[in-house]
DNA sequence: GAATATAGGGAGTCGTCACTCCGGTTGTCG
DNA sequence: CGACAACCGGAGTGACGACTCCCTATATTC
């Protein structure tokens, strides 16, 4: 691969990032060609089909929030590890359409490198919630698949009522109550 | 008015309200059309652009959601009223994309009816939220934004991840439980 | 039951968007 | 530095969806 194809095809995938948690998955695939200062061929040689460029974007957004967590997973306090990725996440969500989208996609397409890139932030979330589980943090009878769809939904009410971060705090301490007692 | 444009137009609403629930607002006009068993120009007649359309079935929905809001005010318990509201709320939303849009395009848009709409089933549950309150079965300090936020988030990740009942009701209780405690 | 306004239907129109074709450009390697 | 392959760009193309035109059909009114 030449180098000018490299970094434009980096260029590229930043563009879409930003175009697409702008204005969802509706943007139009020239808007991204023209925020990354290509033509609209460029972006198609390098991802052949639209759903291919968003595949892409969605699986760099799963695997940036599956090395997070996974780094907290070794960090000190197995509680507010956990706790501070919930929270981080969501604040990221909001404005960003996309990241609730990658969140929700999950393996709903028939995408095979989203299906494994969601597996593997699934698995880094549930040792996340493990050790905060052993650590008196959570309560025990707290299982995964709640705990995500919690993350999925706050992420969509941040991105989907105008929250301000006041508002934000005030349900996220709620859902973290829930958690705890 | 005459009567078969009335019965018409009921249809088309019927018809708007079940296809936009399964494929949300990027369905086209033309399947409303012909699941009401009419022609396109007769929708557009009633409806004359596609927003317009999709505003009346919004308002609908949001203003049969405040009707049982407002029923359940005058129920007996304050506490399971505010909490059995939630939870039938989420499980409809569940399967229903529009529902859970209905619930965030609260005043997003410039659409007059459907701001109305949407604050009249604010306040519907902000009544019922008050009443909860006041017979201590939810928290002093919780507030209508985050109440209404967390509705809103938990719908929208009930339609978005293929949630089964059994992990819908895990997700509700530690919300519920947050809201007590 | 005839007259008339009102409503319906489906074949267009227009714009938009995903995707392609081909002539020019530029990195790379001997 | 020159030649070749890889790459780029922008003007197309085809499909699809929102919206319109106009002729036909039907409800209403006397």
């Amino acid at each position: 691969m030449r180098a000018d194809a490299r970094t434009n095809r980096a260029r590229i995938l930043d563009a879409a990032e930003a175009v697409f948690a702008e204005g969802g998955d509706a943007a139009s695939t020239e808007e991204v060609a023209s925020r990354a200062g290509v033509g609209i061929a460029t972006v198609f040689r390098h991802f052949p089909t639209k759903p291919q460029l968003l595949e892409a974007v969605l699986v760099g957004r799963l695997e940036r929030l599956r090395d997070q967590a996974a780094a907290l997973v070794d960090g000190l306090e197995p509680g507010s590890a956990f706790f501070d990725f919930f929270a981080t996440l969501v604040e990221d969500a909001a404005g960003k359409i996309a990241i609730a989208t990658a969140l929700s996609e999950a393996g709903g397409g028939a995408a095979p490198e989203a299906t494994r890139a969601s597996g593997e932030l699934r698995a880094a979330v549930g040792k996340l919630l493990e050790r905060a589980i052993e650590a008196g943090a959570v309560r025990a009878d707290v299982e995964l698949p709640e705990v995500y769809a919690l993350l999925v939904g706050v992420s969509r009410a941040a991105v989907y009522t105008a929250l301000d971060a006041n508002v934000r705090d005030r349900m996220l301490a709620i859902v973290f109550d829930g958690l705890r007692a």
